[in-house]
DNA sequence: CTTTAACCCACTATGTCAATAGGTAAAAGC
DNA sequence: GCTTTTACCTATTGACATAGTGGGTTAAAG
């Protein structure tokens, strides 16, 4: 289940997308907007940042803004940096621990398929997808 | 992420279709092959008796079977009544509550498209395909 | 030097997950 | 009937993640 973290930072994104006209967007606006505690956004916001995925401006007249046309960026990449992983089950995590069962294991081929389809899904669906209008 | 509910209680499918040959099979057999704790898969297996995907008998020689052939079994229909929903998002799950955003929400339509996707996929496999030699 | 905004660190309530513990009821074999 | 085997039932618990809140400090503009 996708968390609110994901879900958020991916409004955040579409709010930055269509509110940016080459001036860095305030976050208490986009929280305004978004009905999100601004609070909340700063956690999501700060690991946006550290991802690359935007960059913040300090004092009067900042906010923040992307770093890419939305056209370049992918869903899968900004909800797979919130919620840490999007694979379906543990053992398909990059840190997974080795499970003791993984060559005989019969259902590792049904959840390796699923994870495929979803990372697939999400990575192919672009953040200009989701504007509204065009 | 699917929970270890929805994964073990799919091993304890396979484990039932696998072994049982006109007998009830013991939970205490069951845990020793899977390598899950018998305390556990009780918990397990009676969510499968209520959810009439397994039935259970008492008693010496007692233990428990499925109550279809393996290919009347979707893999979703087993992961959905463990896991209580597939739902990528809270919003999609059956008793959520009426999100304010819900006609003008720019994501929701990806989420939708995410959970037929899913849905489609899990209930498209057969219990019969996870099982291994045939 | 005031205002606006990002940035930083700590804390917390709530809930879910993944079990464990200690029983009672039911059925079969002897 | 008595013992064994098995399902079935109720309660509890530790650990962790989620979804936030609170109270600041730094940075930049006017």
């Amino acid at each position: 289940m996708i968390s609110t973290k994901g879900r958020y930072a991916l409004r955040v994104m579409i709010d930055l997308a269509e509110n940016e006209h080459g001036q860095p967007v305030p976050l208490k606006d986009v929280a305004e907007r978004q009905g999100i505690s601004k609070k909340y956004l700063e956690i999501i916001v700060k690991e946006l940042v550290e991802g690359k995925l935007v960059k913040g401006a300090s004092g009067k007249g900042g906010g923040y803004m992307l770093l890419r046309k939305p056209e370049e960026y992918t869903v899968g990449e900004i909800v797979e940096r919130m919620e840490g992983t999007l694979a379906p089950v543990a053992c398909l995590q990059k840190d997974a621990e080795e499970c003791p069962r993984y060559a005989s294991c019969v259902t590792l081929p049904l959840w390796q398929e699923m994870d495929q389809l979803v990372h697939d899904f999400l990575f192919s669906k672009k953040l200009s997808d989701l504007l509204p209008r065009l």
